[in-house]
DNA sequence: ATGGTTGCTTAGCAA
């Protein structure tokens, strides 16, 4: 079993590029961030063609997660459903061959001090919440998406850039860690210790060019899951040519039925 | 400190 995640920043500018990575990498599941669009603005007839069923939380404008699967998905889950007024569409979740699969798309947060950071800082904890109110970490379970987290300094190209900021405190460490404290396990660090894995570059400031690069986009899989992980793909190549996302997607395969 | 780029929406916000 394949399951990937990717920010594709606007679906719709994306089509063609998610539609030729799907048939190139033929994932099981793919989780998808950043739609900028409703339900009814995309293609799903065409991801249908392709052999997709979609599950999405979609957003106008900004935000929206779809979790495309080729097995029926059962049990969806639509936001954090914690009775916090949050018109954010950023979390949604389904059962796909037994294994839940929950797809992120965590607040950007500016910088620290801010209104967005505040923000952040307490839809990582509602996160917490919703995973301990709907979930054991004896499930098989996978949480993945762009975290807006760079967990350690083997995540940032440039730590010394980077830390200070938003995508990189000791409090976004500390929530990473209560993630594995909760049973998540960092299957892709696991499966590639090696140095220079990142999966997002600033569009800005010639970030790729540089290889300022920052892995944010994260696949966590609880232990039933976690010790089936055989290999790992950032898939780097999908950052290159025309109008790519500033995101590149992340894929993990289990030897999982 | 500021800027740089992209997408959505159409000047400004978000990332």
């Amino acid at each position: 079993m394949k399951i990937a995640t990717w920010n594709v920043n606007s679906l719709r500018s994306r089509e063609e590029r998610l539609c030729n990575w799907l048939v190139q990498h033929t994932p099981d599941v793919l989780c998808l961030q950043e739609l900028k669009a409703t339900e009814d603005q995309l293609p799903l007839d065409r991801l249908a063609s392709l052999g997709y069923r979609a599950v999405v939380n979609g957003q106008k404008t900004y935000n929206g997660v779809a979790i495309l699967s080729r097995a029926q998905p059962v049990e969806v889950r639509v936001g954090l459903d914690d009775g916090v007024d949050d018109p954010q569409a950023r979390l949604v979740s389904a059962q796909v061959a037994g294994v839940t699969v929950v797809c992120v798309y965590v607040p950007n947060g500016q910088a620290p001090g801010t209104d967005k950071w505040a923000y952040k800082l307490a839809w990582l904890q509602r996160l917490l919440d919703w995973l301990d109110r709907h979930h054991r970490p004896d499930q098989p379970l996978v949480l993945c998406g762009d975290l807006n987290v760079a967990p350690f300094d083997i995540d940032m190209a440039r730590p010394a850039e980077w830390r200070g900021t938003a995508m990189h405190t000791p409090e976004l460490t500390a929530w990473f860690q209560a993630l594995h404290a909760w049973g998540l396990h960092d299957v892709v660090r696991q499966l590639r210790p090696e140095v220079g894995l990142y999966s997002w570059w600033d569009y800005r400031m010639l970030g790729f060019q540089k290889n300022n690069g920052l892995r944010i986009d994260h696949l966590l899989a609880t232990a039933p899951l976690a010790q089936l992980a055989r290999a790992a793909l950032l898939d780097r190549d999908e950052r290159r040519g025309d109008k790519p996302s500033d995101h590149v997607p992340v894929m993990v395969e289990f030897d999982w039925t």
